[in-house]
RNA sequence: GGUGCGGUGGCUGAGCGGUUAAAGGCGCUCGACUUGAAAUCGAGUGACUCCGAAAGGGGUCCGUGGGUUCGAAUCCCACCCGCACCGCCA
């Protein structure tokens, strides 16, 4: 969530935010509301203060009249009744005023609310401007010592690539047909090396964020309730991504959703807490199984491990103190740790500088890791595909608008700080997602035979094993 | 699923119709004592929001939402959450 007061003070700032990230908020509206809204509150609030006022004056006087009633003779008992009623008479015409003035103000706030929650964060003014991924910069790219980008997969490895479907099928990796089955479209199976090599992955980057960099493993509800998705800035924009799960139509308290990524627990965490400035920066890192509807995705990447309902994500996350150079830095902190591993793997990549149009509603600034994936890209008249990036890794950089959803704070000042209470910045960026990641670890490691080496990384977390077929 | 109890400030915990933003304790801040520290003593210390340059003032908040009442943390209803015991299942 945007700050209200930020937007009062500056509202051409989110409206040009907006139209960089290409989202049409009203914002116009919302400040016609925000007007109206907090005249009928001071209007309210000045009747609550004189309503106060006379029955601290007032009350006590009840009190005592009440008492008296029940020790006096019946004529006496008429005269205090009376006075009484006259008493009570006075509040009970500002309570008319101030209930009317409530339903006016509640009559306002579902809009005025629906509005402020769907106001995108301004990106940040270094972010590139621009409308779709094609805009999108690269940043840097690297490769490990022999593969030369100027040149294709066959020229650089001396034989034809075989595409990730063709080599799990190959080494029965993967059963598509029985996902399907079971599950419908986009569902899989892993099975044998397939799913040994998944949790080999996963695992690594895993125990790499808690034994080296420094993250503190944890565990996440994948089923939140609607609260945790609107704080976390997934809903409502992104509502129709998420599986939901109708508790209230079968006579539950709530419904419940499916989580797309691990971010939403680790985050989730906090809510509603002050931190102590000493307690941060919380470094998070948790495995979770992730689930996406991929709704408006139709007929896209229909094949393979690429586009999925369901996958296992070790994500990372951050929160610390509103310090914008803090941010920047854990930012690039947590795109190094995802380098590093891809460098341990072996894995060609390159990092995007995303552009205004493809950052989301809740970052100010984020940037993509792309592997290289043999099988994807054109295919030339010899029906081998030229290869291309894919994305596998994406870093957000959030400010306090993350926080600010999920009431997340801290006392700044030090140990048991006592200045004012200030919303954490938080940052998020995949360590590793698979089955996608396996995408290019085994067409990557493909040999001219159809086997695969495993990477020496991975080699401890498959007991050893070095090669498939 | 059943029964019982409970959800109050940064934490703990009292209050159970008006004098309650809410005792006490812990924590924290400042001060005194001390060579320094600990201990002790004294003072202070909720969040959010509106108006204001500030000083200051107003309002809201005792799980959430309704209701009763002139007045609700306190009474009533619904829901959410937690704990204990029983039952059932792993």
């Amino acid at each position: 969530m945007i700050d209200l007061k930020a937007l009062r003070e500056n509202p051409q700032r989110f409206i040009d935010g907006a139209k960089k990230k290409n989202y049409t908020p009203d914002i116009d509206t919302l400040l016609k509301l925000d007007e109206q809204r907090r005249a009928l509150m001071s209007e309210q609030e000045a009747l609550r203060a004189e309503q106060n006022k006379l029955s601290k004056e007032t009350g006590p006087r009840i009190g005592k009249l009440m008492n008296e009633l029940s020790l006096v003779g019946e004529v006496e008992k008429k005269l205090i009744k009376a006075e009484i009623d006259q008493i009570k008479a006075a509040p009970a015409k500002m309570k008319e005023q101030i209930t009317a003035l409530d339903a006016q103000i509640a009559q306002i706030e579902p809009e005025f609310n629906a509005i402020l929650l769907s106001i995108p964060l301004p990106p940040d003014d270094d972010v590139p401007v621009g409308t779709t991924s094609e805009d999108n910069i690269e940043i840097s790219r690297w490769a490990p010592e022999g593969w030369d980008w100027d040149k294709s997969f066959e020229q650089n490895k001396g034989f034809k690539p075989r595409s990730h479907i063709e080599l799990c099928e190959m080494h029965k990796m993967v059963d598509f047909p029985r996902g399907v089955k079971i599950a419908g479209s986009r569902s899989y199976i892993l099975t044998g090396d397939g799913m040994k090599l998944h949790q080999a992955i996963l695992r690594y980057a895993f125990d790499t964020m808690v034994a080296q960099n420094g993250f503190t493993p944890m565990s996440v509800p994948v089923l939140v309730r609607e609260e945790a998705m609107v704080g976390t800035g997934f809903f409502p924009g992104g509502r129709d991504q998420a599986y939901h799960i109708n508790e209230v139509e079968r006579g539950g308290g709530y419904d419940m959703f499916l989580t797309g990524t691990g971010e939403v627990g680790l985050m989730g965490l906090h809510q509603d807490e002050i931190l102590d400035e000493s307690q941060l920066p919380l470094k998070y890192v948790t495995v979770s199984t992730c689930f996406r509807r991929e709704a408006g995705a139709a007929g896209k990447d229909t094949a393979g491990l690429y586009r999925i309902h369901q996958f296992d994500k070790v994500e990372q996350v951050v929160i610390d103190v509103a310090d914008e150079a803090k941010s920047r830095q854990h930012h690039r902190d947590m795109m190094g740790f995802v380098e590093q591993l891809l460098k341990s793997l072996g894995l060609p990549h390159r990092l995007l500088q995303c552009c205004t149009g493809d950052l989301g509603v809740k970052n100010a600034d984020m940037v993509d890791i792309e592997c290289w994936m043999p099988s994807r890209g054109s295919v030339d008249a010899d029906d081998t595909p030229s290869g291309d990036f894919g994305e596998t890794h994406s870093a957000s950089r959030l400010y306090d608008y993350q926080c600010r959803r999920l009431n997340m704070r801290y006392r700044p000042g030090g140990e048991g700080g006592k200045g004012a209470t200030t919303f954490c910045h938080s940052l998020n960026n995949t360590v590793a997602a698979s089955p996608r990641i396996l995408i290019p670890i085994i067409e990557m490691y493909q040999n001219a035979d159809g086997s695969i080496t495993i990477p020496e990384a991975l080699v401890p977390y498959m007991n050893g094993q070095t090669r498939i077929g």
